[in-house]
DNA sequence: TAGGCCATCTGGTCCT
DNA sequence: AGGACCAGATGGCCTA
């Protein structure tokens, strides 16, 4: 029964409990919902007289009115006065303008830490939780590749960057990468599905992903196939591909996506539908560097389809130059 | 329509 | 006393 008054506490005993029961509203909702002075009026109506700034105790009147309620200790509530209401007011309108910057600031932070996340929709948002989530195991990932001093894996990369994250944010990840989710969310390996020699002879091979928003115009495998092997030597070399040649699943029979010719659609900017625009628009964090070479002042890559640009390319350089340093920089250079 | 996500309000706690 | 931070509550919006 022991109350002690905080300034908050003198705020909810002032204005909240006392203020919305005596009035007669049923909760605090309707409370809350009046216009901001309807409601310090309200306040006022029930306000005793003692209208000046007196701050005159009140605090026998609860034990007084129940004689079996034990005599409450502690401060003594003090009168809802229109001038300790006015302050009372004031006070609230200013601590909610600072809560409201501060969200926005942490926001801020949040919408910073999505851009440099290795998948980036503007119009796709990550939400709070999965940019979290995305955000440590990237950090993960990355960490794990200075450790080892090796290039990852790609898909491993990619199983590593979806951990834990929600089926649509896999989804988006996978897509973003052009990488079917449900090799991403196999728990054993046994499970995961296998790349045929096919694929590894060249031919696009695309993982069933139901769900996946990712257009028919090539995968992760293929793009790693495509890759020079100084740049990415660990994901296009045997050791890649190698965990991945048994046949025991029968290949994926949907049509064969037309091999990606990363060189070759940099500069591509067709118009576009809005469709596209909203489903796909992942864009590059950082400017790429080409693999036959600099194009041009850091220039996109840009696939077939316009705006669906290469993130792992993107990522890898974006590793070297502003994230990982030096580093990783001669790890995927020399 | 249920569920997820979000912004906002609010009160509690801690600190200066 | 007042600000920062936090967590709970709530209602709106959107999507499957």
């Amino acid at each position: 029964m022991t109350k002690t008054y905080s300034k908050s506490k003198e705020m909810t005993d002032l204005c909240s409990t006392q203020c919305w029961m005596v009035e007669g509203l049923s909760s605090q909702d309707e409370f809350k919902e009046q216009d901001n002075d309807q409601a310090t009026l309200g306040i006022m109506s029930v306000l005793n007289n003692d209208e000046d700034d007196n701050e005159t105790d009140d605090g026998e009147e609860e034990g007084e009115a129940d004689g079996e309620k034990p005599k409450r200790r502690g401060p003594k509530k003090k009168k809802m006065t229109r001038a300790r209401l006015e302050r009372f007011k004031a006070r609230r309108v200013k601590a909610n303008a600072r809560e409201r910057t501060r969200m926005h600031g942490l926001n801020d932070a949040l919408d910073n830490l999505r851009r440099v996340m290795p998948c980036y929709s503007k119009t796709q948002k990550l939400s709070k939780i999965e940019t979290l989530r995305l955000a440590r195991n990237y950090i993960w990932a990355l960490s794990e590749t200075l450790e080892t001093g090796q290039s990852p894996e790609g898909k491993s990369f990619i199983e590593m960057l979806c951990k834990g994250l929600s089926q649509p944010t896999t989804n988006l990840v996978a897509g973003c990468l052009q990488l079917g989710p449900q090799s991403l969310l196999y728990e054993k390996p046994e499970e995961k599905p296998q790349v045929c020699e096919a694929a590894i002879a060249g031919h696009a091979f695309s993982y069933q992903s139901p769900g996946l928003p990712s257009p028919p115009y090539g995968n992760m495998d293929t793009h790693l196939l495509h890759l020079k092997s100084h740049t990415f030597k660990g994901m296009a070399e045997p050791s890649f591909v190698s965990h991945t040649t048994d046949c025991t699943t029968p290949p994926y029979e949907g049509p064969l996506s037309p091999p990606l010719s990363i060189s070759g659609n940099f500069s591509l900017k067709q118009e576009r539908s809005p469709e596209l625009d909203k489903t796909y628009a992942f864009m590059a964090h950082y400017p790429a560097v080409s693999l036959n070479g600099p194009q041009g002042h850091g220039g996109h890559f840009q696939n077939t389809i316009p705006r669906y640009e290469i993130p792992i390319e993107m990522n890898y350089d974006s590793y070297s130059h502003h994230i990982v340093g030096s580093q990783l920089s001669a790890l995927f250079n020399e």
